[in-house]
RNA sequence: GGAGAAAUACCCAAGUGGUGAAGGGGCUCCCCUGCUAAGGGAGUAGGUCGGGUAACCGGCGCGAGGGUUCAAAUCCCUCUUUCUCCGCCA
């Protein structure tokens, strides 16, 4: 949620830099302003005969007390007493409908992002080099099903399109990514969490899910009530959501926390048809980092999850990207968005494991999450999350990044102490 | 799933319709004291919203949301969470 004063105070930079995603929400932002100038009208006049009735209310039992006759004036406390609960309820409405439109709004893009959609994405770096073969090189699908890392075909018999079961040596491997990544995470200090999957309604519009994007996450059906849950489509949901409606103190700060789940998203009307195998599920493993920080604080730790995002990758020895993407690329709730793209040498292109975000505010302000400065003035945190990382692109960027002409894969080094020290992946027909 | 109890500030806790939501602990400040302990005194309902340049004024805040009433922590309804017991269960 964005600041109102922001928005009352410089509405046409509100607009323009909602311009920079490709978005024009010049109407909504019209909208705000006018329903908030309405409220307040609205306030001053409720408040004004609430102070009325508060002070005849005290007034009543010290007339009662001297014998004096109150009947008339609590006629009329009874006819100011019906206004109020009008105008109260339509204060109500008209805040609900003020509230929504605020959820409506993205965050806005920094200054240092650039205006534009995908296309304007800037690659900063490398890191390796696309792998050269000297033989016909398989791609991860093929190799998944050699290897028997992925049974894909008794994965849609279970979970239907999109589902796939890891088995053997594949499990393995995804285990000993999600132990290697947090193993990683524990020793520069972060602390290990594990939510629950499935969550409230609330932990949705905090993380910025809600109202807007609700088709994309599964909801939960209870047969006999009817609490509304959802299972969450990212742990950025759940951990954002940990400090929700808390006070912090400063020295606490940055709270830096990580989480292992699955991530259920329901992908509906993407791409999967072209994206095979396990590039894009709707289920995948995936370990967070989220952090807790100042306002002074986010920059520095939004560099930092980019670069613990970037070392796992380069610990892997995978070849990968930098792209710093540009605001329109940035999902909603995110003010800035680094992703590292991991080399498929079968589609030919970069594609994302990690994508780490400055939320600002943002989702603190829709969490009501603050904490206290030097000066004991309360002050809304900045959220940041990082992938780190999601392991259904690492995993076939591994199988086909270090494939062997005799159809076996290596290992990654740090990953075979997770594995029992298996140094190779052989085929297995 | 069934039955019962509870939710008031940083903590404990009183408060069954009426003028400022008791009291204690803790914390902050002051006094006393060579210092510490003990003792004495004062302050301490967070927040949030509205108005005002400000000092300040006002609205809402006793788990949440409704209702009754001139007036609700207090009475009524719904919900949430926690605890105890029973049932079921990995």
């Amino acid at each position: 949620m964005l600041d109102m004063k922001l928005i009352l105070n410089d509405t046409q930079a509100v607009k323009d830099a909602i311009h920079k995603r490709e978005m024009n929400l010049d109407d909504t932002v019209d909208a705000i302003v006018q329903l908030d100038a309405q409220r307040r009208e609205l306030i001053g006049n409720v408040e004004k005969m609430k102070a009325e009735r508060n002070a005849c209310s005290k007034k009543i039992p010290q007339m009662k007390k001297a014998g004096e006759d109150t009947t008339e004036l609590m006629a009329s406390m009874k006819k100011l007493a019906d206004t109020i609960k009008e105008q109260d309820a339509k204060l109500a409405s008209l805040q609900e409908e003020l509230q929504n439109l605020m959820y409506s709004l993205p965050n806005l893009p920094g200054d240092d992002v650039q205006a534009g959609g995908k296309e304007q994405n800037i690659p900063d770096h490398t890191f390796g080099e696309k792998p050269q073969f000297s033989f016909t090189p398989k791609n991860h699908v093929d190799l998944c099903e050699s290897l028997g890392l992925i049974d894909y075909e008794r994965g849609a018999k279970l979970g239907g399109n999109g589902a796939w079961i890891y088995r053997g040596m594949g499990s393995r491997l995804e285990w000993a990514l999600l132990n290697f990544f947090i193993s990683e995470h524990l020793a520069d200090g972060y602390e290990f969490i594990l939510p629950p999957h499935m969550l409230n309604w609330e932990c949705g519009t905090v993380a910025g899910q809600f109202p807007k994007f609700a088709e994309e996450v599964y909801h939960i059906a209870n047969p006999t009530s009817n609490d509304k849950k959802f299972i969450l489509p990212t742990a950025e949901t759940a951990l954002v959501n940990l400090h929700r409606g808390e006070i912090l103190s400063k020295d606490e700060l940055p709270k830096k926390y990580i989480a292992y789940t699955p991530c259920y998203r329901r992908e509906a009307g993407s791409y999967r048809a072209e994206e095979r195998g396990m590039i894009r599920g709707h289920q995948f493993n995936k370990v967070e980092m989220v952090q807790y920080t100042t306002a002074d604080g986010s920059e520095a730790a939004f560099q930092e999850l980019v670069g613990k995002a970037e070392r796992l990758v380069q610990k892997l020895g995978l070849h990968y990207r930098l792209s710093r993407l540009a605001a329109g690329d940035c999902s909603f709730s995110m003010s800035k968005t680094y992703d590292v793209e991991v080399w498929i040498p079968s589609m030919g292109i970069y594609k994302e494991v990690s994508s780490a975000s400055n939320a600002r505010d943002y989702q603190a302000r829709r969490g009501n999450i603050k904490y206290r400065d030097e000066d004991g003035k309360l002050q809304f945190v900045h959220t940041l999350n990082a992938s780190g990382l999601a392991t259904s692109r690492v995993l076939p960027a591994i199988v086909e990044q270090f494939q062997n002409a005799d159809g076996s894969v290596t290992v990654p080094e740090v990953l075979r102490p997770f594995m029992g020290g298996i140094s190779v992946l052989e085929p297995i027909k």
